[in-house]
DNA sequence: AATTCTCCATACTTTGGCGTATGGTTTAGA
DNA sequence: TCTAAACCATACGCCAAAGTATGGAGAATT
């Protein structure tokens, strides 16, 4: 299913099952066992690469917040002028979707996630944080004067993944030009 | 905790105690003995009532679906001219949180739950796909004719609700003057 | 007052998934 | 080739939570 002759092994693999495994079927498809079937393993391998659940839980939250933020930001064109940067930050926040991380289901299952676990919410207030703190600059820079627009963006990006609206550039496009 | 004095309890009892745990704790909340010390009592009462975890969650559902749309709409004025009823409803879509059902945070719990039963994603589809039904036809009466605004506000209405915005009428307000 | 029905408590069995122990197999290096 | 390390498979003990069986306490009916 993975690397047809080569079955061996990393944690990043492991990891990467988690995210796909977290978009397709929620916070409850994170089990050692059902990751391994996934992978065509067994627990063996789990507890090799990883001392526990929790840690193995923890490197996975850990590795998102480490790649969530800038993957997106890094794609942005940094000669644009402000106003495009925000367009184009929208446009991609809605339509990038690495699917080796799981594709659009995936920060809603975080999202899930986070109900059931005080560390997961954590990461996820800090991303967001983050991201606000990102579009309030790229809004002043803009010359984008209401004060809760980036709120306002934010939460279209928020509802349009959580929704799983399919062509969403359009909706986004409609709330770009009225603010 | 309850009633001091009557600890008999109905079968509406554990489905409102189920809403209050799935706002609180996730669906991984829903659990018959985690429910039963919330409400002071055993699982006896639990399978008294239910005759499994499946019946007591299908029931669960079921009543949710049965008034979250209702209970909404309900409170419109019918008497408003359309534009109004459209911007009352968006109001109360961010502000509206019957605390007996367990607040703003029940339906991003019932998103996340829907990612790990097939039964609750339909539910969750057949109220977004209501909703989205009466938002076309609002908008429509009230004049607003880029077709891409109902999907634009419910998506709005459920990133907030999602991001647990606290004051989100004045982003709400702001992509309504934009429309 | 006696009986029946409704509702709850307790003890038990069962199951799923975690974590461990231990041995086997592959790969890298000397 | 021999050895050691990295990696995986299997079998087991353990625990949390589901579901069951059975009895008991209150309320309602006669």
């Amino acid at each position: 299913m993975t690397t047809p002759s080569r079955p061996r092994l990393t944690a990043e693999d492991w990891l990467m099952a988690g995210f796909r495994a977290l978009a397709r079927s929620g916070p409850t498809a994170l089990k050692a066992e059902a990751l391994a079937r996934d992978l065509g393993t067994t627990k063996g391998s789990f507890y090799w690469h990883f001392t526990d659940l929790p840690d193995y839980l923890f490197r996975l939250i850990r590795l998102w917040e480490e790649r969530a933020f800038d993957a997106v930001i890094a794609m942005l064109d940094p000669a644009a002028p402000p106003r495009a940067r925000l367009e184009q930050l929208c446009m991609l926040a809605v339509g990038f979707r690495d699917p080796s991380y799981g594709g659009a289901a995936l920060e809603p299952a975080l999202r899930a996630w986070a109900l059931a676990s005080a560390d997961v919410a954590q990461a996820v207030a800090r991303m967001d944080a983050r991201r606000r703190a990102y579009l309030v600059g790229l809004c002043r820079e803009a010359r984008v004067e209401n004060p809760d627009a980036p709120e306002a963006l934010y939460a279209l990006v928020v509802g349009l993944e959580t929704l799983g609206v399919k062509d969403a550039h359009k909706t986004m496009r409609l709330v770009l030009a009225g603010i």
